[in-house]
DNA sequence: AAATTAAAATTACAAGCGTAAATTGTAATG
DNA sequence: CATTACAATTTACGCTTGTAATTTTAATTT
């Protein structure tokens, strides 16, 4: 559980297309994030270069090609950085950040009953817990 | 609906207080400050005066204090960050951040039931937007 | 009015970041 | 095997940020 060292903003975007591609090569995360960004690629070769030195991500080489793949986990990843900004933004309320979302956001009505079932659920255990 | 210069992290917490306690001295953000984080007076001094620099707080004198008030609005920004937040993390899917968040929190019976309520409300609605 | 004092403002400085060009190393090819 | 082409690595550079010490300015006190 050591400290990993923090992921900027514009290295998070490359880490989302490794994580979702799997072992991936330069050029194909040049591909994969054209039409998200703006960055020539020699900019986005920078991006992995600086992943690869934080040993956030690793490589296997094959040929002249190298294949990154992702060295942490994309969840622990989200937790954490979801901490981070609940805690930043909303001193850490979660109902508040919650309903703030959920204000704004427009869901599909079976997005809305997923949720509903999940706050049943929660619910639920809570009043057992309590008991 | 100008640009707003980007708020640092530090910055954010100043901020905090700042819209929280209405026009305040420096000091005062200094000692409200103090179980948050581990500045020197120095530091937090920087962090106004970068503020003021950007433009997002002002300040009226008296005397030899001067009393700073947000010039930005708390919620124009908790949604500016919260979109980003969403869209850098989620990739924009809010039905996925909610249930994260709520899977993760732990929450007191009201607070469910009010997001219980507030989801229901959606649903409605859109049903009859739908119509 | 001069001296003191305590704010704000200026200056400092290293690390990280966004942005990329230049260089190096090495696999592929003639 | 020498050359080429292309991927990775190194270098670059100005801006922001975290962290603060130093200097200036102006209110208060003697």
């Amino acid at each position: 559980m050591e400290k990993i060292s923090k992921i900027s903003e514009s290295e998070w975007e490359v880490m989302k297309i490794i994580w979702e591609h799997g072992p991936v090569t330069s050029d194909k995360i040049v591909v994969l994030l054209g039409d998200e960004v703006q960055w020539t690629q020699q900019t986005i070769k920078t991006f992995i270069n600086r992943l690869v030195k934080k040993g956030v991500i690793g490589y296997k080489k094959e040929g002249r090609w190298y294949h990154y793949y992702s060295l942490i986990s994309k969840e622990e990843c989200i937790k954490e950085e979801s901490e981070f900004f609940l805690k930043r933004v909303f001193n850490g309320a979660v109902g508040t950040l919650v309903s703030n979302f959920l204000e704004e956001a427009h869901l599909s009505e079976n997005e809305i009953e997923k949720l509903q079932m999940l706050l049943q659920e929660k619910k639920k255990k809570d009043e057992s817990n309590q008991k």
